[in-house]
This record gives structure tokens, C-alpha cells and sequence, in this order.
DNA sequence: GCTTAAAACATATCGGCGTTATGTAATACT
DNA sequence: AGTATTACATAACGCCGATATGTTTTAAGC
């Protein structure tokens, strides 16, 4: 009385080709047949190992969250507190402008198509978070910003960082205001209203804006 | 060489009965084959008045910002601009919330589902900043605001406001960082870095939560 | 080592989707 | 009155997700 053992490949296997056309052609390109196809079984793998479509899509969503958390951990703690959140918020817009059809369904395929994300999964996406609150406290010692609420500073670069980039994806944004400059002004901004100097600020902004290509990467 | 005559009623229903599914029961209820049954007609009224399932969302849409658009002209000037901004932001906050799936389809329709959205759509959303601007010009007038770009802060405010508004609809805010408390401070800080007194920008954003339930309904 | 239960898959099918092809009825101009 | 043109109905095509029903593989128990 013992199953038959799963292909140890076929699983993997199905969330690399999803991930990939997810990145190449969008979120239609995901279906049950055409995965069949690239990965030359029937559609029933994906019922076995993910229940579904929804299943699988999570799976990757997950992913996306995780690739998110690693640009996130890869931005370096220095003696500038303030621009090494300036560089959290690039990391962040920098990850979803690199996968944008995940970022909209990380953030937007919960009420649009049929994929709904549970609590938990949603959860993954408030731990990144964790890497915000940490710098806003660090600012806070560092006298730079007003002792105010860390979780609630983080929240806020996360609601305007996020909407910029939403905007940004949906094509909202362009020329004369096109998201480059919303976006570095949205930063100093942000930097200003938790209680930085306005100079402070700008040289802040401006600094993390050349330790940009270093630390951050796909 | 004549036509025949379309009966006035059905293009207006199917816009209506299609509105009213979308809200009710979100974008998956869209369908041709939904509405044909509940209009009592055939699938194919919606190719001929609006050349596909696509067209009929496009107007939808259209609808989705004019309604904003009425959202945000009824905001009242008064003497203090401050207040009359954060309450431009309320007002489309409210928006949003009562029409959670249109506005779903409004920003992130465009990448999700099918529908893509034109350039002369997406302006439709951008023609919704002039009443932020124009009020962004009365702050600095009222030296509430660093005389800097009107449109620029405009767009900040869009950002973060839509951000948070997005982040709420995908239940991302939870208690005890819930999306009313952020959404407060989210204006206090906006105003904060545009230039106005932290002192001030509290009591503008406390007054303009006065006047909301008064001149933004739905 | 055979039996057997259980899981991994394949095949076929169902209902639903957007869209198109084809047919029919109605209208307003010539 | 005739006719072109459009509105709409019906039916079909090719997708989709999902399920039902085999079929094969595997490992545990005897």
C-alpha cells in the first residue's frame, strides 16, 4: 500500500516554465494546457502538484515575493541610514520593473482574474517589510528622522513606493512627469515627511542613487 | 442604402447590467454570454455596439473615471487649501472603496486580464489630477506649500494615495497598521513634505475628516 | 517475490469563455 | 418598391479550467 513516486523534475520543472512565461508573455500565457506543452506531459501534473491553476500561480507569486525579500537583504546597512532607505525603495521598484507581470499579480491578481491569495500569502508579502522597519529605526537613532512609529514609516514608504511603481507599470506615468522623476521625488519626499532635513534629504537620495548599481540586481 | 435601427435601449443596458455585474460580482462575471442572458438578447449585441468584450470594459472604464472625476470636483474650496487637499485625497480614497472592482479594472486591468487599455484611456485618469494640482497651486499661494512643482506634488499624491488605496483593496493593511490609520498619516505626511507645518498639516487633515462625511458621497 | 493499495500521470469529456461565420429581419434612402 | 445596410439571432470554432475515468508505476506487507 504505497503511492507511485513523482517525477522529482516534473514539479520544478512547471514552476520555471510558468515563472518564465508569466515574465515573457504575461499572466494569459498561463494556462493548463500550454505548461502540457512546454513540458511535454498533460494537464493533470498541475492538478497533482498544485491543485490547480490557482496552486501553481501561488506557488510562483511566493517566488516572487522571496526574489523581492532578496533585493531587499542585499541592500548594505552604512553610516547614512537615510540613504540606505532611499536604496530600499529603489531595490523594491527596481525588483517589480524587472518582473512586472508578477509584481501585478503579487498586487493585483487577487480581485482580477480568479486567483485570490490567502492570508498567508499576503503575510509574505508584510514580512518584507521587516528590512523597511529595521532602517526606519536605525534613522531614528541616527536623529535623522522624528521618533515616531517605525512599522508606520515603513507602511508609508511601502503604500507611496508601491503606487508609484503600480502607476508606472500601468503606463500612467509619462513625460514631462514620467516615473523616473516621480520616483526620485517621491523618495525625498518620503524622506522629508518622516523628519529629515530637506538637504539632508537630497544629498541622502542622491547618494543612494549611486550605490544603485552596485547593490541592487536582478 | 439605409440601416437598420438600433434600438436605442440596449446599448445603455448592456453598459449598465455590466457595470452593476462588475460591482456585484467582480470582472469574472463579465462575461458575453452573462450579459446576453440578463439584457435578453444575444451575445452578439456586444460586438456590434462596442466591437468586443474589450470596447465594453474601455466604456466601463470611462465611466470609472467621470465618476471620479464628479468625486473630486465636489470637494468645496475653502481657506484653508491644506484641508481642501487632504480632503481631494479622502474623496478618492472613497471612491475606490465604493467601486472596489472598477477600480481594480481602472489601474490593473491594464496588465492582468485581457483588456488593455489605450493611451486616450489612460489620459482620462491623468485629466483627474487637475483638480489636485489647481489646489496644489492655492497651497502654495496660501505659503502652506514650498512654492515648488504644482503637478509634481500632484502626482505624489496620486501615488501615494493610490498605493495605499490598492494596498487596502488587496487586504495587504491589517489591524493594528490598518488602511484607516495609515491612510491618516499617509495625508499628514504628504502634506508634511510639501512644505507645510507638521502642526499644521495635522490640523488641516483633522478638519478635512470633519468636513468628509458632509460633501463626499457616493 | 508476489500482491495490492495509493499516487502519478494520460485520455477523454464537460461546461464556459471570446470570437466569428452565417442567416434573418428591419429600416431608410434611391 | 427596391435595395443596401445595419441589428440581432443561431450556431459553430478554438480556447480555457476542471473532472471523471482509466492506466501505469511504486513501495509496503505478506
Amino acid at each position: 500500500m504505497s503511492p507511485r513516486r513523482a517525477d522529482p523534475r516534473t514539479r520544478p520543472a512547471l514552476v520555471d516554465i510558468a515563472a518564465r512565461l508569466l515574465a515573457e508573455e504575461g499572466p494569459q500565457a498561463l494556462s493548463t494546457r500550454r505548461l502540457a506543452t512546454e513540458a511535454d506531459s498533460s494537464t493533470m501534473a498541475v492538478y497533482t502538484h498544485f491543485g490547480g491553476m490557482s496552486g501553481l500561480v501561488r506557488e510562483i507569486v511566493h517566488e516572487g515575493f522571496a526574489r523581492l525579500q532578496r533585493h531587499l537583504t542585499h541592500v548594505r546597512q552604512t553610516d547614512d541610514p537615510v540613504a540606505d532607505m532611499a536604496l530600499l525603495g529603489r531595490a523594491y521598484r527596481h525588483n517589480a520593473l524587472a518582473n512586472p507581470h508578477l509584481y501585478a499579480v503579487m498586487f493585483g491578481g487577487a480581485s482580477l482574474a480568479g486567483f485570490s491569495l490567502t492570508e498567508e500569502d499576503r503575510q509574505h508579502g508584510r514580512y518584507t517589510l521587516g528590512n523597511v522597519v529595521k532602517c526606519a529605526t536605525r534613522c531614528f537613532e541616527a536623529g535623522r528622522f522624528r521618533a515616531e512609529d517605525a512599522e508606520l514609516v515603513a507602511h508609508q514608504m511601502w503604500s507611496a513606493i508601491h503606487g508609484l511603481v503600480t502607476l508606472e507599470l500601468g503606463d500612467y506615468l509619462i513625460a514631462p512627469y514620467d516615473a523616473e522623476r516621480c520616483f526620485e521625488a517621491q523618495l525625498t519626499a518620503l524622506m522629508i515627511s518622516s523628519g529629515d532635513d530637506l538637504d539632508s534629504a537630497a544629498r541622502s537620495v542622491a547618494l543612494s542613487k549611486e550605490r544603485m548599481p552596485l547593490e541592487v540586481e536582478g
